[in-house]
DNA sequence: TACAGCGTTCAGAATATTCTGAACGATCCG
DNA sequence: CGGATCGTTCAGAATATTCTGAACGCTGTA
């Protein structure tokens, strides 16, 4: 790809509201700003240019990558004589974000749910706790169809 | 209720989480922990006494309420006779909290959008930011659709 | 009218989060 | 080997967020 920093205005604004639309998904705004630039690029990237082109340190991008890596919205590649790591989305990044998010919401749950053990049967606190236990896994289940409905049209 | 600091260490441990998690939520903490104790308790609790069973101070709980009265998760009442404020959670107050998360990511969504209309057609980024559209309508539907499941089973 | 108690506001303090950049170990190449 | 470049780390800086508490306007009451 390019080795200049950032040319196009429209990558940039992108870029731009893309890092602070995902800082409400409990993303940072520097990840968010990497995802959409790999977004708007639609082929993988290499660590030098991320910094490059976002203009930002490479020790965000290393903190950045990792998160997203983690939620499985990019992947890191390799490339035959470059010893650079090049980033690119993953297949269903978006599915992959909801399932995560899916994943955080079921343990939130439980740990509500833990409330209801130390509760004596029949306690007046009883039914409006279990109304929040289902709040957490209702959302899971419909985040998890979320992500299904996303990958079922490809 | 009681003008007295708070007692029960159940109720209190289930205040703190609740701060906690909902944090997550795009609350603040001291939010959660409002709405926790009025989940809690089940019944009407006067400002003062937010303040002082919380101990906190009566700026937070100004601000507090008036973030949760604005997503619908709780409501100020009068009681004759007494110049307090009064709040209690609203009848449904996970599937308003549901709603108003949807109604958030419409406009995150809608605010991806606009990018679509910069970009010449034929683009290479258009499917891709039109996946990325996709998954917030995709996602707005389906929070819709678990405040009606939890709304179905009141 | 004076007074007491109410909820709100907002400037500043306290806290939490994020970013930077220098140091580092690892790896490749000449 | 020596030097260049890679990605990571982490202490401190920069920034963003949240909380506090005093000041304020309002409203009942005496």
């Amino acid at each position: 790809m390019k080795d200049t920093a950032e040319l196009d205005p429209r990558c940039s604004a992108f870029v731009e509201k893309v890092g602070l639309v995902t800082q409400a998904d409990g993303l940072t705004r520097a990840a968010g700003r990497i995802f959409g630039l790999l977004l708007w690029e639609g082929a993988a990237v290499s660590f030098g240019d991320l910094a490059i082109r976002l203009e930002t340190s490479r020790g965000s991008i290393s903190s950045g990558v990792r998160l997203l890596e983690e939620r499985g919205l990019i992947r890191r590649i390799a490339r035959a004589g470059d010893r650079q790591d090049w980033f690119e989305m993953t297949p269903e990044p978006f599915a992959a974000l909801l399932d995560g998010a899916a994943t955080r919401l079921g343990r939130a749950g439980a740990e509500i749910a833990t409330t209801l053990d130390d509760l004596p049967s029949g306690a007046g606190q009883t039914p409006r706790i279990q109304a929040y236990v289902e709040f957490y896994t209702t959302l899971e289940r419909n985040l998890k169809r979320a992500a299904d409905d996303l990958r079922g049209r490809h």
